[in-house]
DNA sequence: TTATTAGAGACAACAAGAATCTTTAATATC
DNA sequence: GATATTAAAGATTCTTGTTGTCTCTAATAA
């Protein structure tokens, strides 16, 4: 059991974007490059993030992408979800079983797992980030 | 991102044999049927299983599968990780960057998930089966 | 010694993820 | 309105991991 890598990109993707200047828009080919990867496949996943109602794209000469909404409102989970699905982790095997207890266990462990993500904000990595350059630069 | 079918099988092995009374040992043909598997995949997951400590195993005849110690020393966590291995579900994407903000949160969210799952014991599933089974009876 | 049972290995089928390429649709600018 | 630019959609390939089967070997109780 892994994440995608599809869901490490967008988080990376997603910091990147709140960490801009408000209300800049930027290309798939410098999200793309500074993250090393190929334009087409990061469009994939940036698609997934606007169909989610993360960020905004505007097509033509100029446009972009950008974030759509307030930073404080966007969760890690948010992201996870708009990459990953929200199927569950753990499904019964046996057919037919109704209120299995080992299902109802292995599901708790995750509505937590996901209770605490929706918790972490993209926009404290962020400044934590603008923190720790500050402190790089004042050495 | 999801557990394996084989970590389903492998949980409801798990109680099954726990629910057993005590020192009994059971071959891959009934433990099988009552999944509805075929014997020689379940083989394979019987065979992590035992490599991980959890039950033991004996050949020849009137062999077969038993729990290796107490079952109150047996969380989900430990069958969890003798079938999923021990790898964390998220690793940042990005080369060489050691501590890298958005891996930490992650690392901790998947840090607590255990942490919970390794509180929670098989033996509790199966005390609480008895009694919705002796609830039912008394019907 | 024999029947029975677990274990190991090779192997095939399938599904999902990762990634590329091509074509289409939208838009700002001239 | 024409053109350059950019996102979106679709088809396709490649790889990887899971799922599952089959066969052969090793261990053990009777």
């Amino acid at each position: 059991m892994k994440y995608s890598n599809a869901t490490n990109y967008a988080l990376h993707t997603m910091v990147y974007l709140i960490w801009l200047p408000k209300a800049s828009t930027v290309g798939v080919q410098d999200l793309a490059e500074f993250q090393k990867l190929s334009p087409t496949y990061l469009s994939k996943i940036l698609t997934k993030l606007t169909k989610a109602g993360l960020i905004e794209s505007t097509p033509g000469a100029k446009g972009g992408y950008k974030i759509s909404k307030s930073p404080k409102e966007i969760s890690f989970l948010d992201v996870i979800i708009a990459i990953e699905g929200e199927s569950n982790l753990f499904n019964c095997s046996i057919h037919h079983n109704e209120g299995c207890l080992i299902e109802k266990v292995m599901r708790e462990s995750e509505d937590n797992m996901k209770e605490e993500l929706s918790n972490r904000l993209l926009i404290d990595i962020v400044e934590k980030m603008e923190l720790q350059k500050q402190a790089k630069e004042s050495n």
